[in-house]
DNA sequence: GTACAAGTTCAAGTTAACTTGAAGTCAAGT
DNA sequence: ACTTGACTTCAAGTTAACTTGAACTTGTAC
């Protein structure tokens, strides 16, 4: 329960835990996927420059809008490495994120849509109902492993 | 009963895969679950009545709405057992699905109000923006992968 | 100088919802 | 009878995003 760490600038692992809400073990596993990196002066401990907590609070936000680890370690790459990546940077990463959300928004009312109708007629049934199609599937879709619901396999016929 | 077509009112395994669009695999997956069953007439291999048909939908629709397999088993253990399930039965079942659909939408909602003010105002920060961490579910979602940040929030108030 | 908290690596485990593969059986057409 | 395709079981693999555990080292408070 030290705090006595106002005049350094660098950040240990636990510091940027407790300030980002993540994990140490989640750190360590993002700068394994190269989406964060760290200084190890000495012993061997990781040091955070600050900046590092709005890179992982991009992440944070990234993951809620739908993004894959990957996919925003993609974004990440955008970011310039010759200085500090300013409000402009990180502004434009995320500027499709709005459009994304209303994909999801728009996707979800057509489901309510389509549950009001089958269910409300009695035919809930993989004949009649196009909604369960995955002709009109979106992949990534809330919550749940929309993976496996996917059409990972041609359905025709 | 008594106009009885004899086995040509059972389906194979293969024939409720192209009807449902379900692999046929998955089936045999959601057999050992107890989600569905079939009968074994002779060969051992699985036969099925027209009414699975109906549940597999109901399955898939469950799905894409959010629920977890274990839930689902959970709402079709409360369907009849003694006559085949009607309209209103599956209608009582899937009662609360407008309501969850609504929730979805109303988060995603604010996560895009949220991300207009933060991304506006630039200040993409886990320390003052409240939206990457509401409530606590960020932090301390004990043991176990936080998927996706969007789901795992069967404790929410 | 000694606890003990906090850090390190690495491999393996967790979760959901399936899929894939191996090795064998059954059914239908010719 | 033979071939082909559909079916069977069972175990193990897949995916993302981490977490957990073991074995060990470093930093610091007293």
């Amino acid at each position: 329960m030290c705090f006595s760490r106002g005049v350094s600038d660098l950040l240990t692992i636990g510091e940027v835990s407790r300030r980002s809400g993540v994990a140490a073990s989640a750190l360590r596993f993002y700068e394994q996927r190269e989406l964060i990196d760290s200084e190890r002066p000495g012993s061997g401990h990781r040091r955070y420059p600050r900046t590092v907590l709005r890179r992982i609070a991009f992440i944070v936000f990234a993951q809620r809008v739908g993004l894959t680890l990957e996919e925003i370690g993609v974004e990440l790459a955008k970011l310039p490495r010759d200085r500090a990546p300013g409000r402009r940077d990180w502004s434009r990463l995320s500027s499709g994120w709005e459009a994304r959300i209303d994909r999801q928004i728009a996707e979800l009312g057509r489901l309510k849509a389509g549950l009001t109708e089958c269910i409300g007629c009695g035919c809930l049934s993989l004949d009649r109902c196009k909604l369960a199609n995955p002709g009109d599937r979106v992949a990534g879709l809330g919550p749940g492993p929309r993976f496996w619901l996917g059409d990972t396999r041609r359905t025709d016929g």
